[in-house]
DNA sequence: ATAGTCTCTGTGTGCGCACACAAATATACA
DNA sequence: TGTATATTTGTGTGCGCACACAGAGACTAT
């Protein structure tokens, strides 16, 4: 009664082969300095029997330090990287006895340059890392840094999006087109006689679609391609720093537009636009918006936003570590591609999202 | 560089006190035996200076095997409560190696004569559980045991619903009201002049509204009075183990009634009516169900279900267990009421949720 | 004064493992 | 055969903690 199973220990396994501990411990970390004979005998019972090591047991004794990088956008406050670093923060804290250490390295999320700057900080210094998480917002740079650390065998892990040339320890993210189908589902979900709407977007339109905002996009279009071929799609393109500018830009798209009924934006920053359509009170149209921000959540909450769709960003950079983790210090195989769900918010359920 | 902020141990504490480990420990663990004045000069070093113990060398020290009984229905493959019964030993894996133990205890579900008898069990034994989980199906029962759990100082954790007269050490489940009342939403959102609906149920009209289902329905008239008071809502009384009689009573109803625009179900066994409305091509009924089921699912791809709202069961499990070992074991507080996530499923974003 | 009893405190061992080091054995070469 | 050198194996220590036990004082009763 109430007794635990029986654990296996080292020193069993060794008695069992008739060498010591130690040697025992040589073969299960290939560390060497074992005859074939012994390790073949060793291997065979490892087989046979179901060893579980006490991985607990093992970091106590270890001296191994892990230390783990993370190179994402800088992190405004309220903003979407600010769940993602508090995801990491919590990952570290989590392993902090498994002597675990994340670094976080920030980037200018609209240069190129300064990812590559972070990444050369981050593969440069003296000692590498055991690990890079990253989100690959550029795919020509960060090919060349996967390739990089491909060739230095230093892992790394996807939040984010992902690309596909490219070979991660692990992917956890979004599926954007998914999530931009369904978008434009929701936005017609009411009436289906909507035949213009219009969408928002921060980048210009030249840019090769190698995001995920881009590719939900894509996503949402596709939707409407499907089913409501009728339907004429007006874009406006934002300026990250220029609220005024943007201001005047949808005034003026929406005064030439009076009929415009439904409107979408693929960004975190789903307030940028809402708070417009609030301001001057357009509540004939009908909008959805992206990811768990308090500023968006605002506007769901006063019906500006119907809905909101939602990828658990802290839960993705948590994942992200406890990933290296896994593989390193557990030893588990790690799922290479994680989609996180797609998360619809709305007015009834919010509440229940917010501290999750 | 990379160095890991130094760690606070036992024997630092009982340095910096003049006394050995072995004094701090009994302060550590009110053990006794400790002079008031030591005690109190412990005390105020352990305030002062943020000493966070390893609970992972302490684990490996102790001999404490921790047993935990859960108490659910009975778990029918494919159904409900097998999903709780997945979380329950996921969380026994995690915590092997702190020596936890989880037991699990079934009753029948229609039997509150049986959820006593297994609550006899459970607590008669000769040593008692350290913890006990429970979904409160039955109120007046329920209520007997948890007052007898708190005799014997036996803490206790809800999942699926609650008991306001309860004091739980924790609960996670789904805020039922609310998950009804979205529930009506999402039924109207595409027409909003749906002026007939079926509600179908599992239990006697008779019943006291104590469990989960009653208040969903509950949550879910609520609605109706508020957004759609033109709408007639009748209401089905289904078998457990009587499907033939069902499918008459369904058929019946919707031959009287062929103005029924749309029908919800309140149980996981959503599939009851789907596969109904599959199987006499009732396509022109709009459909909201429950529980992310395999079989339920199935109707969802194939748009017999409009949405299906989930609750993450394996997770409420899960959480439960670790609500436990969080309390003995990590010392750490937990939060005592734990509303879960009301997700909703639709076509476009199920696939995702299949393996969270 | 001595033995007995309490209260309080220190010491030692082991949990399961990693890892440095010592020891034993095998192999080479003169 | 002996010595030097690899190769292989065993041993010991410590990670941070829990807990049993031994030991030191203080106090009482005879």
């Amino acid at each position: 009664m109430n007794s635990i199973p029986q654990k296996i220990k080292i020193k069993d396994i060794a008695e069992k082969a008739g060498v010591s501990a130690g040697t025992v411990d040589r073969v299960l970390h290939n560390r060497g300095n074992v005859s074939d004979e012994t390790r073949r005998r060793i291997q065979s019972i490892l087989n046979e029997i179901n060893y579980r090591p006490n991985h607990y047991a093992s970091a106590l004794a270890s001296k191994k330090v892990f230390v783990f990088c993370a190179v994402i956008p800088n992190c405004e406050p309220g903003g979407y990287w600010e769940l993602i670093e508090k995801g990491l923060l919590r990952a570290e804290q989590e392993l902090y006895d498994f002597k675990v250490v994340v670094k976080v390295h920030y980037f200018d999320q609209y240069s190129p340059t300064s990812f590559a700057d972070a990444m050369d900080v981050v593969l440069g210094q003296g000692s590498a890392p055991d690990g890079v998480l990253l989100a690959p917002l550029y795919r020509p740079k960060t090919l060349i840094y996967t390739k990089k650390m491909e060739e230095m065998e230093i892992p790394y892990v996807f939040i984010d999006s992902r690309l596909e040339e490219a070979n991660p320890l692990a992917f956890y993210g979004q599926d954007s087109f998914q999530s931009g189908y369904l978008g434009a589902k929701l936005l017609f979900s009411q009436h289906s006689d909507v035949d213009k709407i219009a969408i928002f977007s921060f980048f210009d339109t030249g840019q090769t679609p190698s995001n995920q905002i881009a590719i939900r996009m894509e996503g949402f279009k596709s939707y409407i391609e499907k089913n409501q071929q009728s339907c004429k799609v007006l874009r406006g393109t934002l300026s990250a720093d220029d609220p005024e500018e943007n201001e005047a830009m949808m005034k003026k798209l929406f005064a030439e537009n009076p009929d415009i009924k439904g409107t979408a934006i693929f960004s975190s920053r789903t307030y940028a636009v809402a708070g417009f359509l609030e301001k001057y009170k357009m509540n004939h149209v009908r909008m959805i918006g992206y990811d768990l921000l308090e500023k968006n959540v605002e506007y769901l909450k006063n019906n500006t936003v119907s809905y909101l769709i939602a990828q658990r960003p802290e839960e993705q950079a948590y994942k992200g570590v406890k990933a290296f983790s896994d593989h390193f210090i557990f030893k588990k195989e790690v799922q290479q591609i994680n989609y996180m769900p797609i998360d619809i918010l709305t007015q009834e359920n919010i509440e229940f999202y917010m501290e999750f």
